[in-house]
DNA sequence: CCTAATTGCGCAATGG
DNA sequence: TCCATTGCGCAATTAG
């Protein structure tokens, strides 16, 4: 089957993205230099002001969509451009420092499980001691010589 | 000298972006339809297949810059455009899911730390234990009633 | 009101 | 060839 794709045409602003206007710094060299082409700025509603106080509260005004060669216009967009790659940039970092966080957690994690496993096995063997004892006591049996283990099978952490 | 302003131009790609021809079918409704404009679709070199068996190895064809309006150009970029929305979902969950894991393995380590704490007391106290039974004995004294804490302090579990 | 930061999106180059 | 990723710019929104 073949696909019947539908032109969504997603969401482009408006369905067109014209020339770039160099707008300074040449940085390299051989533009094709793209002549004409120009979308005649509309003039904005003379929305003014002389009464010389203030005004306009609830203005609607829409913003007169940019005047692509406007130098000002070129400012912006480089301004913004700039902001977007920190901003990504920023993201990226952050999305790595959580990876690596994982990475120290899981770290940790895994030191802490051996350690109780350490107190675990240290609790067991002295409970089994306890427990002998308390046979030994219950029997009226005193031990002699017992071969009692008093191996310290693990550094006797102080608290 | 009109604009002076330098067309730093970042990197974008050539330095222009063109129209964006509709391809077909009209989603909604409402496209100012941008007049004029157009970039003179250049023929492609027709380079075609029809002797029957395959061919072209190790041909340096170049691609031709492809041309905007062409119906499989369009094609193509619908595709890319519904892949990269994709990956990026992808990349946001993966994202998401790898904070989440930083909670959940954080919730885990104090887990291990609480039951480290617990661990520890219970040792302590045999210990404890331990230490004044051994002097006991020591001093040859059978402790009659002895005013020992024999108080579980924690919930002793077994192993 | 203005600017910086975010966010969704499309394009093109590149990797697999 | 196709899909996946990635860097980048544009424009709309959201904070400050």
């Amino acid at each position: 089957m073949s696909r019947p794709s539908q032109p969504k045409l997603t969401a482009d602003h408006n369905g067109v993205s014209v020339i770039q206007s160099q707008a300074h710094a040449s940085s390299s060299s051989s533009l094709p230099a793209v002549a004409g082409l120009q979308q005649v700025p509309q003039l904005v509603p003379a929305n003014s002001s002389s009464t010389g106080g203030k005004a306009l509260p609830p203005s609607k005004m829409k913003k007169p969509p940019a005047d692509k060669d406007s130098e000002e216009y070129r400012q912006r967009r480089e301004r913004n451009n700039l902001a977007v790659k920190k901003s990504r940039m920023r993201s990226k970092q952050k999305a790595m420092d959580t990876q690596q966080r994982v990475n120290e957690l899981k770290e940790e994690n895994e030191r802490l499980e051996a350690k109780i496993k350490l107190l675990s096995k240290e609790l067991s063997v002295l409970k089994d001691l306890f427990l002998e004892h308390a046979h030994n006591l219950a029997d009226n049996v005193q031990p002699p010589a017992g071969p009692e283990d008093t191996t310290d099978s693990a550094g006797v952490p102080q608290l």
